[in-house]
DNA sequence: ATAATTCTTAATAATTTTTCTAAACAATAT
DNA sequence: ATATTGTTTAGAAAAATTATTAAGAATTAT
């Protein structure tokens, strides 16, 4: 049940591209070395979240990574689905990434006790996740704002961004 | 986020023994053969049980496994911190094993925006699994059980148990 | 007592996942 | 053109998870 490195260090990545949000694009060194971060890994986790629609980035003097989405419009949940997968304990109770068990013996007839637990698991991480936004995420939980809707825009995850 | 096998098989051993409470005592083999798990890693995971004091054991004909508390009194939540460890996504939220971060920008005067959110989860995930008994898991999440009082019994740790 | 049965323990091997690095390449601005 | 910065792929290193082995100790039945 632990957060990986591989999704903290993207929130982290993430506070400082909030604080950026509207002004300036950073560069992946700058990130790495204010947020103490290993500029390789950061490299690949700033690409998937570009990937995904979350950042967009220029090459060149002035260039760097920024958030392309309004901070209030991204949750974290978001964020750690894109780095580590879908948050549910097991593959058969998520909502967005389902998966049968391969050999699950309760499959067909009988409820399967394990899939019971883990179904109310996934919800509750689910329920403060999806409902943390970026924009209260680096306000740090002071004064909370939500999402205002559970629609999901879709992601520009097309090359040039910016 | 995953649960570990080693959970997982902890849990499905846990069924059959909640099934067998007060009757007879299960060799690790049967469970292993009803429950499809590697019998070698059961053992491990039968052992931790029982130094944590849910299982009682004895060798010999007619010897085994048996659960040793009522299965009403033993939470999803205490058999996943013996197995796994705390159920905090992050140690400086945990309540049961916290830690401080090693290289945490934040300990001292702002708050930690990471450690915010995942306070939030750790919560949600133990107020799921800290109130859901093996009595509920085993009785499939019909009609649940939770457990009376909050306050933890002491777990007989010490050798011999049955 | 002896033998059969079953748990006990510790070491470690195998596998998978996570974390991180390197290097050649492509785009941008001046 | 050149310096700067992102892009991509492959894969190495480290850590965690999953599983096995084998020698040992306790219990019961005879």
């Amino acid at each position: 049940m632990r957060l990986s490195r591989k999704s903290e260090y993207g929130l982290r990545a993430l506070l400082e591209l909030t604080k950026a949000y509207d002004q300036v694009a950073l560069r992946r060194s700058d990130i790495a070395e204010v947020q103490h971060i290993p500029v390789g890994f950061l490299e690949t986790i700033l690409l998937e979240l570009k990937r995904a629609g979350i950042l967009g980035s220029r090459p060149g003097v002035q260039g760097g990574y920024r958030l392309i989405k309004p901070p209030e419009d991204v949750s974290v949940g978001q964020v750690i689905r894109i780095l580590d997968g879908p948050l549910a304990p097991i593959p058969c109770v998520s909502q967005t990434a389902y998966q049968t068990c391969q050999d699950c013996p309760y499959s067909e007839d009988r409820e399967c006790p394990i899939q019971n637990v883990m179904f109310e698991v996934r919800n509750a991480i689910a329920n403060v996740l999806d409902r943390y936004t970026l924009r209260a995420f680096y306000d740090r939980g002071r004064n909370r704002h939500f999402r205002k809707s559970s629609k999901r825009r879709k992601g520009n995850a097309s090359g040039r961004t910016q």
